[in-house]
DNA sequence: TTCAAATATAATCATATAATTATATAATGA
DNA sequence: TCATTATATAATTATATGATTATATTTGAA
């Protein structure tokens, strides 16, 4: 039983189209806040700012290694949301993609 | 598998305290817009607003009996919303009270 | 037909939010 | 120590959104 003042906003959180988009990137693995700009052709301030809100909601979590900062999906417990991320399509091929000419070195 | 947009829109929808507080009542049972403003403390209008975009959003059908106007949950495709509704407490205690003393005559 | 009840719609207002721009912080390597 | 890279934060702007208020529509009953 969740209480709905809490779903409400972690739907909230959710119903964001650059949001759910990075969510279902994490989905796949961690990244970085430059490859997630890149993949979401958008600003590094912007996904920071998004990165911010889902660590507040407690989505996400990061781990700095270096001048990275890794992002990774907090969903353990929180499977309800986990389950909708399984309803998207995959995001492998864009991942793989992006490897290649991105900021970051793997 | 969703498109990521259209999920998106989904669950900007439910990301709504007031909107998802309603999907719970309608969890239960069908309900009218009197007893939902009753159960939600607000006004009509405000819940008709709310309902026009569930139902343009196609998370709830209505069905017209006399006076009023019912709404029920049109969840049928879209499995995922409904297991979200699963996590949320009951509203059964709250239903069955506005019984007694609302507009209309169930 | 007229009135009342239930609901919808429109207009307005206040607030929230996403994106952008500019700046600050932190880590690495020369 | 200084320059560069990655990221965060702050300020601003534009848009979206929820709630309210006022009005219109629909239905049933007197």
């Amino acid at each position: 039983m969740i209480p709905i003042d809490r779903l409400a906003d972690e739907l909230k959180l959710t119903g964001d189209k650059t949001r759910l988009t990075i969510l279902s990137y994490l989905k796949e693995r961690e990244c970085c806040v430059c490859e997630l700009a890149a993949l979401l052709q958008t600003s590094q301030p912007n996904v920071s700012q998004h990165m911010r809100k889902l660590r507040d909601g407690k989505l996400v979590k990061e781990t700095r290694r270096g001048q990275w900062i890794y992002y990774s999906l907090d969903l353990a417990e929180k499977p309800y949301l986990m389950e909708l991320l399984k309803v998207l399509p995959s995001q492998k091929a864009n991942l793989d993609q992006v490897c290649a000419d991105n900021c970051c070195d793997e």
